[in-house]
DNA sequence: TCTGGGGTCCTAGGACCC
DNA sequence: TCTGGGGTCCTAGGACCC
């Protein structure tokens, strides 16, 4: 027997960050962009009154509505640093703290009598200690302690917890649940579940789970004997590798050149390469992926390649040979690229992997691991692109768009806040 | 002019084997 | 004339999440 399970979810995350360190946001309607300041990817209270939908364009927004409103460019390194500092203090309360997403985590609370008071005093707690507002619900699974998050949102305590399964209000509250609000109930799934009758969470968690299971997914059966009381989803392991790490970027402007095109590709690849040896994997295959806009009608194209690498590898030089010969493999003269990407796929442990005949037995490989490591150092220290394999240059049109970013003032030593005293 | 970037899991269907 | 069937593995694609 597992549960109950409690949600904490921070409010307008990446607002409520720069807040933090610039309370003149306050009161304000404030809207962060994604990457290339393309699209607004979350937006403060006030903006959402003013009817700025999620994933608007920027320059569709009305430039008299854009005068009142003030949008930042996203500053991930911060936001990061931000949630990181969250979930220690969650962990100074509770054991079982699992990271969701970087403004969501679970705390399983399986054999804890936990009481109302007692998730209010954690929501003062991070508040107090790094500045961030959450909303925290509590139920006996992972899917209603979803649903019971976003009446904590609504209610003033920002702390929900949910009707037992058999206390009346239970059916009640789900009956007043549209189905698409459901965890794990998209766009498409709520059609097809609606073409079928039903409506409502309340209506899901009485429908057959065999049936469902037929018709549409074990999932989706799962997720209904969730919303019914019984807890089915488990978590992935908080500390888990990742089965595949990707790094693409839409170029700040669409490119022909191939020169150009290379070097994107190549910081893309001394990004994933990075990221592979910080958690301790080899690949053994590389994935590009190039395409163009895709708002140009039919002349939008899609080109994916994957490259197998003779053995499993951490070596940025490997990767690089793999992602140019895919290269050449996908571009085509005349071709206006948005953007590309490459992928590290078919991830083991290191000390997990199996041995080849063929690799890791030329002094090549050793001499390769202590470059890689002395990368990453320098790295670390200097921020990142400080070394790279290969030439990047840094004002091509692959480099980010970012020109209302905040400082890094929590990981920057050079972008620290400043104090005046007046 | 300008439209994000990661991930996960599941399923269907083809290839292949015996 | 008659033309198996079950299992596994892999891949592409769909759907979802934040």
């Amino acid at each position: 027997m597992s549960g109950p399970f409690a949600l904490v979810d921070c409010n307008n995350f990446y607002v409520s960050c720069e807040r933090v360190f610039a309370p003149r946001l306050h009161g304000v309607p404030v809207g962060i962009l994604s990457n290339n300041d393309g699209c607004v990817i979350a937006r403060s209270e006030e903006l959402k009154r003013l009817g700025v939908a999620m994933g608007v364009p920027a320059h569709l927004i009305a430039p008299a509505l854009k005068r009142k409103i003030v949008l930042c460019s996203s500053n991930y390194e911060l936001y990061g640093d931000m949630s990181a500092r969250v979930l220690e203090v969650m962990r100074a309360h509770y054991k079982g703290v699992e990271p969701y997403s970087i403004d969501e985590a679970w705390i399983d609370l399986t054999g804890h009598a936990v009481t109302i008071d007692e998730l209010n005093a954690l929501r003062q707690s991070i508040r107090r200690l790094t500045g961030i507002p959450v909303s925290i619900g509590l139920a006996p699974t992972r899917t209603l302690a979803k649903l019971a998050n976003r009446y904590a949102k609504r209610a003033s305590s920002g702390v929900y917890v949910m009707p037992a399964p058999s206390d009346p209000a239970h059916p009640a509250l789900l009956r007043a649940t549209p189905v698409d609000q459901v965890w794990g109930i998209g766009t498409r799934l709520a059609l097809r579940l609606k073409a079928q009758g039903i409506l409502t969470a309340h209506a899901l968690s009485t429908a057959d789970p065999h049936a469902l299971r037929r018709a549409f997914s074990v999932v989706l059966a799962r997720t209904a004997m969730e919303l019914a009381g019984t807890a089915c989803f488990e978590m992935n392991d908080a500390d888990s590798d990742k089965h595949a790490l990707m790094t693409s970027r839409s170029l700040s402007r669409a490119t022909q050149c191939p020169t150009a095109l290379m070097q994107a590709i190549r910081q893309h690849t001394n990004r994933s390469a990075e990221k592979l040896r910080q958690q301790g994997s080899t690949a053994r295959a590389v994935m590009l992926t190039m395409s163009t806009s895709k708002h140009i009608g039919p002349a939008r194209h899609h080109g994916r390649v994957v490259i197998e690498l003779e053995h499993p590898s951490q070596d940025t030089f490997m990767f690089l040979r793999a992602a140019r010969q895919g290269f050449e493999a996908l571009y085509r003269k005349g071709v206006r690229y948005q953007k590309c990407g490459v992928m590290l796929m078919d991830l083991a442990r290191t000390d997990q992997q199996q041995l080849s005949l063929l690799g890791n037995v030329s002094g090549e490989a050793t001499l390769n691991d202590a470059l890689m490591s002395t990368l990453d150092r320098a790295n670390r220290r200097f921020g990142q692109r400080a070394l790279t394999v290969g030439f990047i240059d840094g004002a091509g049109p692959w480099q980010l768009k970012c020109d209302h970013r905040s400082s890094r003032c929590t990981t920057r030593w050079d972008e620290l806040a400043r104090v005046r005293r007046t």
